[in-house]
DNA sequence: GGATGTGAATGTCTTCACAGCT
DNA sequence: AGCTGTGAAGACATTCACATCC
């Protein structure tokens, strides 16, 4: 079952989203032509990336909705809690550990540092920001399940080294740099410049 | 010159960036081995891309920094500015229209909009949030020419009928959600529950 | 009957490797 | 000599189409 294309773990994550609307409204089972027509894509493309991970549907029937749900957030690893630290608190930074959409799947935002004085001691949500230059001796027992990298983007690549070396292994960036990492840690960007961007160069070829 | 793919379009917003340092640094040409370097590619993939849009480089020397720079931006529709409304007055909406980094790249913040009483009215940076159901009549010379949905998931679809029903052909969303719209209208999604997930699952997958 | 599961075909993107300019 | 530009090869991802099973 290894090697799993990233395209797919996305839908995947997708399909869990829908499921979980099925889940809410009492569906017991749902065809991988409903699941396609809420998503962005084809039902042969549900069909192939479910069946990756062994036959969950019964033929003539579709899909058990709860079961489905259920190993779906196993294989995303989303049956346990995560301890998430944002780095910078700044607009994003702020907007990231106050929202409260992320605690409901597990993802929950414990520390938030910062660099500048005037920031350091405010607290958010219960939540008080750190000097990041303390957060090399907050982590005695183990760093933090997720590192998400809300700094300028001179700043980014720093905070990213002392990160690795404090063990963390997956990083949300949304600095608008490449951050170089060790193979064995993960890095997903939210670049909003590049999506700009992008629509700028739609509209300008139509 | 006709359908650039959309990855190569990611990577010309990436260059461009590092571009720009280079511009500020005084170097005046740059070779696709350093433009890889930067960004999270090869020295191929660069020629590849920059080649679909005309020869640039010199042979056995590189591509002039400044000349380049002015082509992407041209490429990309960054000559010009954008008008962008946010609609959604959340915690992610008042990041985005607070934030100034896209006012210097040409996207400008120019409305707000929500549904809620409490936040229409309220000023941030001197923008005022205007209500939602106000939107329809506040553009009758023309729609902006981005809009960005930060609404909850259960208002996305009916925020974005009616972007599309003035005229808008540009979104940038936020929402958890899948926006149906006409041919016609590019929509680029930023998901920060699927990155999450994503890196959920590459922690449980090593 | 109706919808899954899947090899094969197709399409898209990336990498290779080298001829060709400067 | 050095580095670009590009056809060809290879890897990767999606779509098709149909046999298979409930």
């Amino acid at each position: 079952m290894r090697k799993i294309a990233e395209p797919t773990i996305r839908r995947l994550s997708l399909y869990l989203r829908f499921l979980e609307e099925f889940e809410g409204r009492g569906t017991l089972t749902v065809s991988s032509e409903e699941l396609a027509h809420r998503g962005a894509t084809t039902a042969a493309q549900v069909r192939k990336d479910l069946s990756l991970f062994g036959s969950f549907g019964k033929r003539g029937l579709g899909y058990p909705v709860p079961q489905l749900a259920a190993r779906l957030r196993d294989i995303l690893g989303l049956e346990r809690d995560y301890g998430v630290a944002v780095i910078g608190a700044g607009k994003v930074g702020r907007a990231l550990a106050q929202y409260g959409g992320f605690a409901s799947r597990g993802f929950r935002v414990r520390w938030v540092y910062d660099a500048h004085p005037a920031k350091v001691g405010m607290a958010w949500n219960g939540l008080r920001v750190r000097d990041v230059r303390l957060m090399r001796d907050d982590f005695p027992g183990g760093a933090p399940d997720i590192a998400i990298v809300a700094t300028p983007a001179d700043a980014a690549q720093d905070v990213a080294d002392q990160l690795v070396g404090l063990g963390v292994k997956a990083i949300l960036n949304f600095a608008p740099v490449h951050l170089a990492v060790p193979h064995d840690v993960t890095v997903k960007n939210v670049n909003m410049a590049i999506e700009l961007e992008a629509l700028s160069y739609a509209l300008r070829h139509r």
